[in-house]
DNA sequence: TATACTGAAA
DNA sequence: TATAGTTCAGTATA
């Protein structure tokens, strides 16, 4: 096509017009297997990545379709060497397997020879592996099966785990049936993920990720250990489980800093698990309390490295990582790959909203030019009190207090990272604040005085990052966040995104400071929203109470 | 004996 | 990059 949208280049990366009128159809070619790099106004900066391959490969693509989609939007001639090295490196997953060996076990087999040779001569393999059984075969201890994955990947040579799984101890789940089936794509999620064995499973937030853990319990009907990021979180999963399943109160047990009860259906968090108490984790028992025959991980991007390490050890079992975002800022996305397994379903959040099954919502970037005073501060302050001086610009309250004022009525919550920012906010807008420190009575208290429209205005910190379920919300306000964190971004916009009763559209808004590092992590946070075609709007804040719509990005 | 508060840890 | 949230254990309170 000689006027594509896209300009492939030998370095990898792909840049796509943005408003080529084939653009969304070639964002939506693309997403499998390439990664949102940059996102300015007119170009976006895509890179093919082994990782991003090697999902695609092991969603069923092949390396024909992907070379197929690069030529049929590229505006210039391929890179032939390109296309060489996207089948090469497709192919490279799946050379090896991990097979059940009737008489050995868990067995490494190779269908190239030659593949095995090389990384057998690895030193990261050497204590890994076993007796060689012949020229394509070699054992495998099962405990070493998790830690294999990962050096194979890192070698190159991503294993297909065919080895299978334990069955576990059975336990009769089922759907609970009144009136209520699950949406087509958590039917399609679910059977991707039974189909794969293990893999993550990517929805937007409020897209009803607890339904494809429900679902995939059912399916399975075992025991399952669900590991979940906090308390709160928990007990939400506890109580959509008794509201969707067949699952009573006695048969979930919830294992955490409070409560610790092993039941058929566990629920643990992060936290107690990786606990440490001189030099041991004195919780690492649950993994073995029972004969688990599912591992749900909820918000599986957030795994802290020691579950990744106990996560090794649980190869046998299968695996369900449920998470809105599969980026991570510490470049840990080959270990949930390796670990728990590739991506086995992902469903781009403008089709699902499209099918009405989140709110529709317009992003908007509010620019405030500091005052020169402040900018003389920014500009002589150390770069590690930069972010920090530029995000708690006091200018920000009174753009802050004229959005409130733009959408009075609406639920609004207004989130940011710094407490002392945010008292003063919450004082200025005359809000509930709430924070860590808050009491969870009186958390609860607020965000049931919330959602039932009592309070309209709610000042949050981190602790609104993940899992606070406040269906009203339509409205957020952003003023400062943990440095360029896309998905904190992508969670946030998750606070407003059920669907309103009304059909309205949620508004997000992220307030910076013009010329900082402020608005540099803003555009970075973006990055991720924008590879699911969320566009923003910048403004200027002094055009806000002008009601200047600002120029689309 | 149960509950509330505080500080430390990773 | 630093900050904030979470959990646990020790101490105070009723």
């Amino acid at each position: 096509m000689p006027d594509g949208p896209l300009i492939v280049q030998s370095d990898k990366t792909l840049l796509l017009e943005v408003d080529h009128e084939q653009a969304a159809a070639c964002r939506r070619a693309i997403a499998p297997f390439a990664e949102l790099e940059r996102a300015p106004e007119h170009v976006h900066t895509y890179r093919l990545t082994p990782l991003g391959l090697w999902n695609a490969r092991a969603a069923g693509h092949d390396a024909e379709q992907v070379v197929d989609t690069l030529l049929e939007y590229s505006r210039y001639p391929v890179p032939h060497a390109l296309l060489v090295d996207v089948a090469e490196t497709m192919s490279r997953y799946g050379r090896l397997q991990l097979v059940a060996h009737p008489v050995h076990g868990l067995v490494l087999h190779a269908l190239d020879p030659a593949v095995l040779a090389e990384v057998l001569r690895s030193k990261r393999t050497s204590g890994l592996l076993g007796e060689r059984i012949d020229a394509t075969d070699v054992v495998v201890h099962p405990s070493q099966r998790g830690h294999l994955k990962q050096v194979l990947v890192k070698l190159g040579w991503p294993a297909e785990d065919l080895a299978g799984y334990v069955d576990g101890e059975a336990h009769a789940i089922s759907l609970a049936q009144d009136g209520w089936t699950m949406r087509p794509y958590q039917e399609q999620a679910v059977d991707s993920f039974f189909h794969g064995g293990s893999g993550v499973v990517v929805l937007p937030c409020g897209a009803g990720k607890t339904i494809v853990g429900a679902g995939a319990m059912a399916r399975s009907s075992t025991t399952t250990l669900i590991l979940v990021t906090n308390t709160v979180s928990a007990r939400q999963w506890r109580d959509e489980l008794i509201r969707r399943t067949s699952l009573t109160e006695d048969e979930i047990g919830e294992y955490s800093g409070a409560r610790k009860e092993i039941r058929p259906v566990t629920i643990a968090t992060y936290q107690v698990l990786t606990l440490k108490r001189k030099g041991m984790y004195p919780h690492l028992e649950l993994l073995d309390a029972r004969d688990w025959g599912l591992v749900v991980y909820d918000e599986v991007h957030l795994l802290p490295a020691p579950v990744f390490r106990m996560t090794a050890d649980l190869q046998a079992r299968r695996r369900l990582g449920l998470t809105a975002t599969l980026v991570r800022e510490d470049g840990r996305e080959d270990e949930v790959f390796s670990l728990i397994g590739p991506k086995r379903f992902d469903a781009p959040w403008k089709d699902i909203e499209a099918q009405g099954y989140v709110a529709p919502a317009e992003c908007v970037e509010v620019r405030l030019t500091l005052p020169d005073t402040a900018r003389m501060t920014y500009a002589t302050a150390e770069p590690e009190e930069r972010y920090r001086l530029a995000a708690t610009a006091p200018g920000k309250n009174r753009v802050v207090e004229s959005l409130v004022a733009r959408h009075r009525g609406e639920p609004t919550l207004v989130i940011g990272q710094y407490l002392d920012q945010l008292h003063e906010l919450a004082e200025h807008l005359g809000a509930d604040l709430i924070t860590g420190e808050t009491p969870v009575r009186e958390r609860q208290r607020l965000f049931d005085a919330f959602r039932t429209g009592e309070i309209s205005t709610l000042v949050v910190s981190k602790v609104a990052n993940f899992s606070i379920d406040l269906p009203e919300a339509a409205v957020a306000i952003q003023v400062s966040g943990s440095f360029g964190s896309r998905q904190e971004e992508a969670q946030r916009l998750g606070r407003i995104m059920r669907p309103k009763a009304d059909g309205r559209t949620a508004h997000f808004y992220t307030v910076v400071a013009r010329d900082t590092v402020d608005q540099d992590f803003a555009a970075h946070r973006q990055r991720f929203l924008a590879e699911q075609g969320y566009a923003y709007t910048i403004v200027d804040a002094e055009d806000l109470e002008q009601g200047s719509t600002g120029q689309r990005v």
